[in-house]
RNA sequence: GGGCGGCUAGCUCAGUUGGUUAGAGCGCCAUGCUCACACCGUGGAGGUCACAGGUUCGAAUCCUGUGCCGCCCA
């Protein structure tokens, strides 16, 4: 059922907006409407004292809740999602891959879509015309299946009780809902889609494309009707793909059955043994097949072997050997009754099928296993994949003994009727009372089973619709193999050019009501005589004329598959468009409608080009194809991305987008798959309530790595105490659960049960989006406290002169990590581009350039700077996080307007209303200083060695300490302007800088190369910790030099390796030695006061 | 059977072309509610980089093989 979301109401949140919209020009009323924060004053600038954002006032935690339906319609009523086409404007478009309408999307969609949001909101802020189409798939036999089997479960009802109309009308009723639902989904991710442009595989722009590309591969003659097996789901009674087929194994039997041979000669054997796992398909069975050379075939099988032996590790090698006894054992015992068999099979010699009293031909096959059981085997075509290409090689008849709905037919003789299970209990059985059984054994048994039904899949003869590949699957491999469509990571290119180039036919009939019906209407003819004469009529058609019809001929004389029985001629029609009275005409002609639908896969194919109005000549079509990217999941780059660009080239002409990006999957903590049916499915909306939509974008696109898939821990959260408890595999199945924490049950997915039903529902959620959350926290948190130091806040340009250390540091980095999240997201490493700018935000900007720039903000001289710098800092940062997590930079963006409208460095720029449109920035490469950084990394260094033996020495972090550095005179007038950091940051005051310093009588130290870091210890120093961590260092040294001293006396290093290396090692070595040497020296001293 | 990917700290994962002492988050230990943030700060412990060979002065990184896990295709 559809959930009513608590926190997004997007119309009703128009009033909460006021503020934001009102302060678009103006000052307006400030206040950020129900549940949000008000700053203290709209003046601005404000009289010095009374600061706009107080702490007071200012709350210290984002309240993601609260925002993110308001947020989400400024950007919808400011039309940021929408694109038209402009000429002037470069294009960047991206097609959501749709996603299904059977159910809500899960995680993966949100990896996905949020990935999808990340590049279009990246593009947007870079100024292209960015275009996200949306949209959904009808999923035909996914959906159908749902809907088919709530109603036996809740009516008892099968389809053909309700009927065609009444039964599509239902199914359109719960696309309803969960179209519905998956745009909530979609909005509360914070998606930026173009919501005007939204389009459904059956609407009437997609069933229109989906005709007229039925209709030219029709005049094309590239699509026919033909006989194949198919996977049957004799439940849904229709053809499933492979696709949509698992494999189970069961338990099952191998049984062997004696067929008579016909009029034995003398010599000859009386019997053939077969043996079958399905022994009721024996009643199609229309050939036994025997190797035409079983001696070559032993022989080979025996080679084979002893290669494999050869190979083998020493305990494989017994069950070799073994197999290679079996084989010679088989080429003296039974290679004579084969080859026998075989010259008997040369000679049309038949053996009488049991039961069925059929005479069927011994035939030669290489097919038939010498090397395994009885050496000939049962050939059923109608029935097995195998059998029917042995089939078609011997032009054997095909027997097809099952009716649709996976009873036997009346090719089953006395067995018609039963189901399959029924009847091959009845086969053995009386094949057993012939004397015909020769043997039973168990057997693990791989089944087919179709994905929609859960029941077992029967291969089946059934007439179906083909689209012809060779030139189609030829131009798709080219596409990508001449580099029009490239695809990342580029090794999924190989697996797509492969399974295109086996070129097989694409069966793309449905047996089912629910998708676009195929656009044939067909009528038989008797003969001749009526041939011609329909054949006039189509002739004289007007529509065929004009090319609105076409039509195709199928004589059954020239028809391989012909049936006896079958009729003279059919005689097809294709009507191009959907048109009532071209159709009638034909109905009232005796024409009759195909009632098979069309695979979903057909019209999601068409998707880029039908999305954009194709066939029109649409200008959007004209402007947004081909497509800029498509990101989707490996599973699906053979199904689909391979068909929307065989479509794209034929209907359109062009490619359908340039890009392919492969994201990862995302399992749960045991490598499974998440799915609903496990109950270890995690809702992203219940990811969003606990964390936020910023939280669960930043935390997947933190994961989203080149190669590896993603494990993710599922936790129950428990609703009466908010702990989470870990998903196992025992508990994740059951209807309630009672918590770890508190004691108290909860329910889940799965309760059923009055009683777990009454529970409260524990969400499925995992902790690894706390990342997410303690990162916008402390995103929130930095930017509260430059806002609340903002009151007197000036723009005005600044001059490199005014610059501090720590500014010109920060500035460097900051173009660095544009630089290179930039690069990131072009190249779609988008945990690249996270982890940089997390590393960046926190490490950096909070951990050194917050805290270095409290106290010049506490200074009225130097705040003005201060603020200008941090002020241009945040607002880079924050552009350059909105693709990522775009709520939360949005709403501090639009605070940070108020409080420090206008920003930059070296020109004061307007501001920006909405951070959404923002220019993405451009890294300022001037800024990049190698000398800062570096000056800036010796104290960061210092500053830790620091803070390390305050730790160790257990001094109270208040108490201010006293500290010397041995180092050479630059490195001491590098760090000597940092003096007052080290005492903010540190409470430690660096008394002594340079080569000249002697170590204070008691002292604790750090010895790093190059320098010497000594603490004033009088009088309180702990003996022990100090002994224990130098003798700790002493050995961790001991062992780096014994390292290096190994390397250079290698002859062979010294002269191979680049003397920038060399050198690097030996500067290295006289370091660690000075360190040693002083770290010994140390210890002597301190012995002397233990 | 063929192809692809993975195996790095207790857990989840980074590690770009081989080159100083292999990193992060969570968890753990110690400590601190210092006026942005306890969804926090500071410090610490924790790794024979799956295994075996090989190439190389030098391998988590390149090559070969093995094992286990996963996915795709037969």
């Amino acid at each position: 059922m559809v959930q009513v979301f608590k926190h997004f109401r997007p119309i009703a949140a128009r009033t909460s907006v006021a503020w934001f919209l009102s302060n678009r020009k103006d000052g307006g009323v400030c206040g950020l409407g129900a549940g949000g924060f008000r700053p203290g004053s709209d003046e601005h600038p404000a009289g010095l004292g009374t600061p706009m954002f107080s702490p007071d006032e200012f709350p210290n935690r984002f309240d993601h809740a609260e925002a993110q339906s308001r947020i989400y319609a400024l950007w919808e009523e400011g039309g940021y999602f929408h694109s038209e086409p402009d000429k002037g404007r470069e294009a960047f478009t991206i097609v959501i891959p749709p996603p299904n309408v059977t159910g809500a999307l899960h995680l993966g969609h949100a990896l996905n879509n949020t990935l999808q949001d990340i590049l279009i909101r990246t593009r947007r802020m870079q100024g292209f015309n960015a275009l996200w189409m949306p949209g959904a798939d009808h999923a035909g036999i996914a959906t159908q299946a749902v809907v088919e089997r709530r109603l036996k479960q809740e009516e008892n009802q099968t389809r053909h009780d309700l009927g065609r109309e009444k039964l599509v009308e239902r199914i359109w009723q719960w696309k309803d809902q969960y179209e519905a639902r998956i745009i909530e989904q979609l909005k509360r991710m914070g998606c930026s889609c173009d919501w005007e442009r939204w389009r459904f595989t059956l609407d009437p722009v997609c069933a229109r494309a989906v005709r007229h590309t039925f209709f030219d591969l029709f005049s094309k003659k590239l699509i026919y009707r033909g006989k194949r097996l198919v996977n049957w789901d004799t439940f849904l009674q229709t053809a499933v793909s492979d696709d949509e087929v698992f494999h189970d194994e069961v338990d099952g039997h191998f049984w062997s059955f004696r067929y008579p041979v016909l009029e034995p000669k003398s010599g000859e054997p009386e019997f053939v043994v077969i043996a079958t796992t399905r022994p009721e398909t024996m009643l199609g069975d229309t050939a036994v097949a025997v190797h035409p050379d079983p001696a070559a075939a032993l022989d080979r099988a025996k080679r084979e072997l002893q290669e494999k032996l050869a190979k083998a590790p020493g305990k494989e090698k017994p069950d070799i050997e073994k197999e290679l006894d079996n084989i010679q054992e088989r080429r003296r015992t039974m290679l004579p009754h084969l080859e026998k068999l075989c010259d008997m099979a040369r000679d049309g010699r038949q053996v009488m099928l049991p039961l069925l009293d059929r005479p069927i031909p011994l035939v030669a096959d290489e097919w038939a296993r010498p090397e395994l059981g009885s050496g000939c085997v049962k050939i059923t075509p109608a029935h097995d994949p195998n059998d029917y290409e042995i089939g078609q090689r011997q032009r054997l008849p095909k027997i097809n003994i099952l009716n649709p709905d996976g009873t036997l037919n009346e090719n089953a003789g006395t067995y018609q009727g039963l189901k399959v299970m029924e009847a091959r209990k009845r086969v053995v059985a009386d094949l057993d009372e012939r004397g015909l059984l020769a043997g039973v054994e168990d057997r693990k048994i791989d089944l087919a089973h179709s994905d929609r039904s859960k029941t077992p899949i029967e291969p089946y003869l059934a007439d179906q619709w083909f689209v012809k590949m060779e030139e189609l699957a030829q131009s798709a491999m080219d596409a990508v193999t001449d580099g029009r469509v490239q695809i990342f990571p580029p090794r999924y290119a190989k697996g797509y050019v492969d399974w295109l180039a086996e070129k097989r036919d694409w069966p793309v009939g449905r047996q089912l009501w629910w998708g676009h019906r195929i656009p044939i209407w067909s009528q038989s003819c008797a003969d001749e005589k009526s041939l011609s004469k329909l054949l006039a009529d189509l002739e004289n058609d007007p529509q065929v004329e004009e090319g609105l019809v076409a039509y195709d001929i199928e004589r059954s004389d020239d028809s391989e598959e012909a049936e006896p029985g079958a009729p003279f001629a059919t005689l097809r029609v294709c009507i191009l468009d959907e048109n009532a009275d071209v159709e009638r005409r034909f109905d009232s002609r005796g024409y009759q409608q195909e009632e098979d639908v069309l695979d979903t896969w057909f019209s999601s194919a068409l998707w880029p080009h039908s999305t954009l109005g194709w066939p029109e000549k649409t200008p959007e079509l004209a402007y947004y194809y081909p497509t800029s990217t498509l990101i989707t999941s490996r599973d699906i780059i053979t199904l689909w991305v391979a068909r929307m660009v065989l479509t794209g080239l034929n209907n359109v002409g062009d490619v359908p987008f340039r890009e392919v990006f492969i994201h990862p999957k995302i399992l749960d903590r045991y490598g499974e798959t998440m799915s609903k049916s496990k109950g270890n499915g995690v809702d992203p909306l219940d990811v969003i309530d606990k964390f936020g939509p910023d939280a669960l974008r930043f935390g997947l696109a933190y994961i989203t790595t080149e190669t590896q898939d993603v494990r993710m821990t599922v936790q129950f959260e428990c609703p009466h105490c908010e702990s989470l408890i870990d998903q196992t595999k025992e508990n994740r199945e059951k209807p309630r659960i009672t918590c770890s924490k508190c004691g108290k049950p909860f329910s889940t997915q799965w309760a059923a049960k009055e009683e777990d039903q009454a529970l409260p529902r524990g969400a499925v959620v995992s902790e690894q989006f706390e990342l997410g959350r303690n990162f916008c926290n402390k995103l929130w948190n930095a930017a509260r406290f430059a806002l609340i130091n903002f009151g007197d806040y000036q723009p005005a340009p600044v001059a490199d002169g005014e610059l501090e250390v720590e500014d010109r540091w920060i500035l460097s980095r900051l173009a660095t990590v544009t630089q290179q999240v930039t690069d990131a997201l072009n190249r779609y490493r988008y945990a690249d581009a996270a982890r940089t700018l997390y590393d960046f935000a926190w490490d950096e900007f909070c951990s050194y350039y917050l805290e270095m720039v409290k106290s010049r903000l506490q200074d009225d001289a130097q705040r003005p700077v201060a603020s200008r710098i941090l002020a241009y800092t945040l607002d880079n940062l924050l552009r350059l996080l909105h693709p990522i997590t775009p709520f939360i930079t949005e709403e501090i963006w639009r605070l940070l307007n108020k409080a420090a409208p206008q920003r930059g460095l070296d020109e004061i720029v307007d501001p920006i209303d909405d951070l959404i449109v923002a220019p993405w920035p451009e890294a300022d490469l001037q800024r990049q200083d190698q000398e800062i950084e570096a000056r800036f990394a010796r104290f960061q260094t210092v500053l830790a060695a620091v803070r390390e033996i305050r730790a160790r020495q257990n001094i109270p972090p208040r108490k201010p300490i006293e500290f010397s550095v041995r180092c050479e005179e630059s490195e001491a007038s590098l760090l000597r302007p940092m003096a007052p950091y080290f005492s903010s940051m540190a409470q430690a005051n660096p008394f002594a800088l340079g080569p000249a310093v002697t170590p204070p009588p008691t002292h604790a130290k750090a010895s790093l190369p190059g320098l010497e870091i000594y603490v004033n210890m009088e009088g309180f120093i702990d003996v022990a910790a100090e002994k224990q961590k130098l003798e700790k260092e002493r050995e961790k040294i001991d062992k780096l030099i014994t390292g290096k001293e190994k390397k250079l006396e290698n002859q062979q290093f010294v002269e191979k390796a680049p003397a920038d290396v060399v050198q690097r090692e030996r500067e290295s070595l006289a370091e660690l030695k000075q360190q040693l040497n002083s770290i010994q020296t140390a210890l002597v001293a301190l012995s002397g006061k233990a």
